[in-house]
DNA sequence: ATGTCACTTTACAAGTGA
């Protein structure tokens, strides 16, 4: 089996490269986040028409996550109790192939001295408790996390340190997610090396540059986690020669099961 | 750290969010 999860930032912009990467892939179950439309915008056809289903939550202009497969879609539920921003569109939730799968788009947070950071927080919290209390032992939460959960998922943990995506309170709450029974399968692959990153700045010529970050996670309960067989990024969605159209932030992650 | 991108609107430039 195969999953990818990708931040397409806008799939109005990135519908040939997505369309592309399944294509390319033919993953069975892909996590997609920041889709920015609201469900009746979103390009159901375009993908039904290279066979996959897909279940939406979605917004205007900001967040929204889908799920697509080429499996039947069950038990879909969109947002989560105890949401401390239920008016953002950031999780979505379906069984798909025997996985429970939760997708998440956890608030940015901007700066640490911003207002905005301790939304992040309390929301990791109130997703924390949530997911724990999900009975499923094939669970896999995976998603724009919006942090690195240690040094090495960071290109220069020395000019990150203590900044947004990269500080000791939002890293404690993804550790308190893994503690609560996940495995970090990205982390697992990768061992002790640095990455693979999977989100660069648009700015500054970041992807040029190597300043890349590992924020888009997948996470997963024992029963899935002991079929890992691999994890990739594929770097080239996030290279503008490559594919389709400009390419998004973020580039998928593809991780292979064991069927 | 910030060489950009995508969104929206008392829109055709500027603010916001990332």
């Amino acid at each position: 089996m195969r999953l990818i999860t990708w931040n397409v930032n806008s799939i109005r912009q990135r519908l040939p490269r997505l369309l592309g990467v399944l294509g390319r892939h033919e993953p069975d179950i892909v996590c997609l986040q920041e889709t920015k439309v609201a469900d009746d915008a979103f390009p159901l056809a375009e993908v039904e028409a290279l066979g996959y289903g897909a279940a939406t939550f979605g917004q205007r202009s900001y967040n929204g996550v889908a799920i697509l497969a080429r499996h039947p879609i069950a038990e879909v539920a969109r947002g989560f109790p105890g949401d401390p921003v239920p008016e953002e569109a950031r999780v979505i939730a379906a069984t798909v192939a025997g996985v429970r799968v939760i997708d998440v788009y956890v608030v940015n947070g901007k700066e640490v001295a911003n207002p905005a950071y301790e939304v992040k927080l309390g929301w990791l919290d109130a997703l924390t408790r949530w997911v724990s209390g999900v009975e499923d032992p094939n669970l896999v939460v995976t998603g724009d996390f919006n942090v690195t959960p240690t040094d090495l998922d960071v290109h220069d943990p020395a000019a990150w340190a203590g900044r947004n995506l990269a500080s000791d309170p939002e890293r404690e709450r993804v550790r308190r997610l893994l503690d609560d029974g996940l495995t970090d399968l990205g982390r697992t692959a990768a061992g002790t090396a640095p990455g693979p990153f999977t989100f660069w700045d648009y700015r500054a010529g970041a992807f040029h540059r190597g300043w890349g970050l590992r924020i888009d996670l997948v996470l997963a309960r024992p029963a899935v986690a002991a079929r890992l067989r691999s994890v990739t990024v594929d770097r080239d969605e996030r290279k503008p020669t490559a594919g389709e159209g400009k390419p998004s932030d973020h580039a998928p992650v593809i991780v292979d099961l064991d069927d």
